[in-house]
DNA sequence: TGACATACGGACCAGATTGTACATTGACGG
DNA sequence: CCGTCAATGTACAATCTGGTCCGTATGTCA
């Protein structure tokens, strides 16, 4: 390579750091190129390589508080929204680092890469939701009514999180590639479906409940009608012209939904 | 401009296409800079300007073959592909560019932009469903049985089309900016929501439908049930290790999501 | 107080990716 | 045949973006 190049660098110029001056180089002999890093450059052309390093702005320069933690939750909090709103592909490490109060490098110091970050916004936001469910207690109530609790329960919580809706959404169009990695999200979700099958096995011993819809046909209906609201109120909204998340139709949904899933379950 | 810039170019240097130099220029004065085009090349540097054009690799050269139609419905039937597994700034012009049996410069050749290829894949996905479902003759049941009908003709074409619920995810995640584009699909849609209040309609005449619950309200309900089981199956799947896409699973799901909605239509 | 580990900042690199410049080739009317 | 224009191929160019280098600051423990 050495001998197939030459370098030609303007008089007076410097090739360095924040000059500004710009150098190109010529290859002979094949059909590639490229440009030469500086400290190629540098010892290729026999430059003064003089980095000139700014000087820190001093005025602005407010006092630095290492605060690890709250660094990294700001971080997982800048970026839980971020995911959410433009996906994997379309998040920006950058833009992240501009919203946070610390820099591009924290992201990578404490997550390592934007796929690792992705990883903890979305086990972080499955163990919102079900710890979110494993706090409400509705063992008391009949079963009919222990059920719709935890259908208006699951209802209000996907209407709070449009967040988390994005997230799982995203993670489908993944193939939940990146959720299979995160086993302990698994052992969260089994505890809902306990929870179902106690109050169908409840009803059923009542003779309230079928026995032919199981717990996790249940959740599922549960889950579609909730989340399809949340999920997909845009398109919903702009082909149809109803706004889904206006009060009036969330009160009504809500019943609706209830009502549904009680109906279905119905001798 | 002008002054600011000197050049140099090699000596027996051809700056040229397909040339086996690269030139490379230097700006003086501000931060900025930029390489040259060939064209301003010639003009700055009074070079010889002799395009040496490639031979055309003479022996596995097939004869072109014009074929705009083809080409057009080649491009969009690989980018509904793409678009539906990666979204929009997942996927990328050159991985569709190779799976066709055309260039690259070919789709911005009919359809300008990226950003463009998707709005019209978005289009045409979406006329797809409504046109099948349109398709499908159902008048002459009584009330329950069209609304059964209706629901498994959305049921079955939700299913066997992944790519256009993947389509309306990541719409969704766009705040359907680009569907709202798209004028000619609100039309189409208002069909399904003009047929299903017809069939209510005639339900309520003849008591068998209450009427606190609307043609959209049942949309929203079987687009629900049906969309959810296909767009989200990946995340269940992981989290509860049920094949959502099973025969047995789909049977199972397709009688009951016809008696869920007509169970809560019954007054 | 000073050495060491942890926390941090910002320029900048390298490669990926969208889009374009500029050429040629095919089709078709005259 | 020949001019013209739509259709096409190839090699870039410009830019964007994830990730890193290198240096500095902070805290803590002997």
């Amino acid at each position: 390579m050495g001998e197939n190049l030459r370098t030609s660098v303007w008089d007076e110029g410097r090739v360095g750091y924040r000059t500004n001056r710009v150098y190109f180089v010529l290859f002979k002999g094949d059909l590639n190129y490229s440009s030469l890093r500086r400290s190629e450059a540098k010892a290729l052309c026999n430059i003064d390589y003089r980095a000139p390093m700014k000087k820190p702005s001093s005025a602005r320069r407010t006092k630095r508080r290492n605060n690890p933690d709250a660094t990294k939750q700001d971080i997982l909090n800048t970026a839980t929204e971020e995911f959410a709103n433009y996906g994997l592909s379309g998040a920006r490490v950058d833009r992240i680092a501009k919203k946070m109060r610390t820099s591009k490098r924290m992201i990578y110091y404490y997550f390592g890469s934007k796929e690792a970050l992705y990883r903890t916004v979305l086990e972080q936001a499955y163990a919102g939701i079900r710890t979110s469910e494993a706090e409400t207690r509705l063992d008391s109530a009949s079963p009919t009514e222990a059920l719709r609790q935890l259908i208006e329960v699951t209802f209000d919580y996907e209407e709070a999180h449009p967040d988390f809706i994005n997230l799982v959404s995203i993670e489908n169009l993944h193939h939940a590639r990146y959720l299979a990695k995160a086993a302990s999200i698994r052992s969260l979700n089994i505890v809902i479906i306990k929870r179902l099958e106690d109050i169908l096995a409840r009803g059923r011993a009542e003779g309230v409940f079928r026995s032919d819809i199981d717990a996790l046909d249940v959740h599922m209906m549960i889950s579609a009608l909730c989340f399809f609201r949340v999920a997909n109120r845009h398109t919903f909204n702009v082909l149809f012209s109803r706004d889904l998340s206006s009060p009036r139709v969330r009160t009504h949904h809500k019943r609706m939904i209830s009502e549904a899933v009680l109906r279905l379950l119905a001798p």
